[in-house]
DNA sequence: TCCAAAACTAGACAAGCGTTGAGTTCGAGC
DNA sequence: GCTCGAACTCAACGCTTGTCTAGTTTTGGA
């Protein structure tokens, strides 16, 4: 029932040096743990896989975040940044949209949209934390900027497109998307999914 | 290593009325594996749970299949009609492809491919099988139709825009994609596939 | 009707899982 | 130097899993 009681009277976020050291073993385990979900998946990824790669005996994990339910929710909670890639020009967010999520997932397949993208397809409750997020914090913004009755369905779907390449290139290692440059993916699917968002422009 | 060892001296596939007692179970555990496996995923869905579904002894299903692998692989063993679906013009093509995977995915959402797209991002061996899979039966045979020397970039591009649609339907079952009508879906993103794969057209 | 083969079942096994609670080490404040 | 709480570890629990072996029931041709 109680939260680990964190302490922490200064910003949750970004390493500062070396804080409280139950702080720094926390990271450690949620970085592991992130990691293991994304490569195995919710059930494969054990805790007591988790505790080993992170060297840390597996009751401490269960003491940081609960259960093993709590620590994946902490593992794939996320903020995407969209809004400043939004502009007034619906061809311009578009391609940074592309770019930004492509270059992010080649930079850290196991960012927590990932990891929460693979287990969602198996679980429920993964699904619905995906569709939650992606719906208030991707598909609300973008069709914000969109003058169009149908302008969410267009977002969603362009979302859609792109968490498809997405998902072949970097999660499942397509032939052809995943060894083809992103410079090149960017020029072939960008006009298409630029156009479902902004069909006359 | 041996297959079951399966008589069937007839045609393997569409019940004929009734023939041997095996057969009819056989298939009775295939379907329900498939269902399971598409509902829970791989290590979710256990022996126990598939035989107790299936009305019939757990070890039954270890004597028809030898193991929960082998089960799993002749559950999402499929062959797509690509072929009967490409004409000699790419429009029309995608377009058949579009509807031939969207509508056949609605009426039947625990389908070997849906089942094996689910896996796959937590299985490298599910991951495999579906690369193999893809790669022979859809994107050769779509990149034969085209003429262009990323035909074979082109054609996966499009592959993976429309699965990303079709996971978001289907399986995640995603707010506005979910709900518009399949006319719609193919009417705002038909275009945008039909580019990828033949541009100047 | 009989009987071997096919189809199916019951029960147990070792291994691995998430979780628990009691115990041990560490590090800062008096 | 001592103390006390935070950080961490150890050993065990109850349970579920896939698989195996041995046995029972059903089936279909002679």
């Amino acid at each position: 029932m109680t939260q680990a009681a964190t302490p922490a009277p200064t910003t949750a976020d970004s390493p500062p040096q070396s804080e409280r050291k139950g702080e720094r073993t926390r990271r450690r385990i949620l970085e592991t743990a992130r990691r293991l979900f994304a490569e195995l998946g919710y059930e494969r990824a054990t805790i007591r896989g988790i505790a080993a790669a992170a060297e840390v005996d597996k009751s401490s994990i269960l003491q940081y975040f609960g259960s093993k339910q709590q620590l994946f929710q902490a593992a794939v909670h996320w903020h995407a940044p969209i809004a400043e890639m939004t502009t007034d020009d619906p061809a311009q967010t578009v391609q940074n949209l592309m770019h930004g999520m492509l270059s992010s997932w080649a930079a850290d397949p196991d960012s927590p949209m990932a990891v929460l993208l693979r287990t969602s397809m198996t679980s429920e409750e993964a699904a619905g934390l995906l569709r939650h997020h992606i719906t208030t914090e991707i598909v609300d913004v973008i069709a914000a900027t969109v003058d169009d009755p149908e302008a969410r369905l267009r977002a969603s779907l362009a979302g859609a497109m792109l968490m498809g390449i997405a998902a072949q290139r970097y999660l499942l290692r397509m032939p052809y998307i995943a060894d083809a440059g992103l410079d090149d993916v960017l020029r072939l699917a960008g006009p298409a999914i630029r156009e479902v968002i902004a069909p006359a422009s």
